[in-house]
DNA sequence: GGGTAGTACCGGACGC
DNA sequence: TGCGTCCGGTACTAC
């Protein structure tokens, strides 16, 4: 499941190997070209399908960069610059290779939906299991009006203020915490599995509504939250069930997590409990979490 | 017009 | 083994 540390190893990893490259030809899954003859919107939105296959052709890629778990592909041909963002979703992955067969896993080879064959032969893939991701085509960011209003970078200096304003707003301030700090609005990029591990080191129950904490304490979990995410950053990313670098690599965060899919406290060795928040399971320790 | 609830998008894991 | 249910990030619609 990728969140903001995992979006941030892809595009270290896939800056510096795709820059400079130009798409040649694009392949669409016959799966997504039936959804979207369908109707659905299914993974490549808000344009058809033979028009984004026609678009893409020839197009540059000037530099890949990350907003919240958003990868943007920062696009040129015929001097006109635009857009393709691209969000994971539960089990998107990309990857960057000569042959489909270097894909490591059956899985994701089985998912392929977006092909971009390049210029000098190698392919860039997007893969998706479950086809929660998605693929858009823009002229800018603006076109694409919630990328607007997503909340400053959690590294920014600005993020904490952005934070403690929206959060004392009515209609946070009633809210469970926990999904106060999953909404990107409030904070970018902090989704269930930092949520948890945030709020876990902090000893804070993840119903506990936004007004019942102080001010300094949600200072500090927003500290808290940037920590963890720094973290998972260092560490590579958390590879929990599908989430995969371009090289098919999983990061080493999951080993490091001390109470997302946890039975057991690691600290006083009570058993976990989970409550549903924001229609997401939510695990605590109720020693340790109030 | 803002807030909220419901729904769409899905395959795989898991329990029975 | 096969069936039903659950899971989840985001955007969009309906009320």
């Amino acid at each position: 499941m990728p969140e903001l540390p995992e979006v941030e190893g892809v595009v270290r990893a896939l800056a510096p190997v795709a820059k400079g490259r130009t798409i040649q030809e694009v392949t669409v899954s016959d799966t997504v070209i039936h959804s979207k003859q369908l109707g659905k919107e299914a993974i490549i939105k808000g344009i058809t399908t033979e028009d984004f296959m026609a678009e893409m052709v020839g197009m540059t890629i000037m530099d890949v960069t990350r907003r919240s778990k958003y990868i943007y592909f920062h696009l040129q041909k015929d001097g006109n610059a635009c857009l393709l963002v691209s969000h994971l979703g539960m089990t998107g992955a990309w990857f960057d290779v000569n042959t489909i067969d270097e894909i490591p896993e059956l899985k994701f080879r089985k998912h392929i939906h977006v092909l971009f064959k390049m210029e000098d032969g190698g392919l860039l893939v997007y893969s998706d299991i479950r086809r929660f991701g998605e693929v858009r085509l823009l002229d800018c960011e603006a076109d694409h009006p919630p990328l607007l209003k997503m909340a400053p970078e959690p590294f920014e200096a600005d993020a904490c203020r952005h934070f403690l304003e929206m959060a004392a707003l009515a209609k946070y301030a009633r809210k469970p915490i926990k999904e106060v700090i999953m909404d990107g609005h409030v904070i970018s990029g902090c989704g269930n599995i930092y949520a948890t591990e945030a709020l876990f080191n902090m000893n804070i129950h993840p119903g506990r509504t936004a007004e019942r904490i102080s001010e300094k304490r949600k200072k500090e979990l927003f500290h808290a939250i940037v920590a963890v995410l720094q973290e998972s950053i260092d560490a590579g990313g958390s590879s929990i069930s599908d989430y995969r670098n371009i090289n098919g690599e999983t990061g080493t965060m999951q080993k490091r997590l001390r109470m997302y899919g946890r039975k057991v406290c690691a600290v006083c060795g009570t058993t976990t409990e989970s409550m549903k928040i924001a229609g997401r399971t939510s695990v605590y320790c109720p020693t340790c979490q109030k």
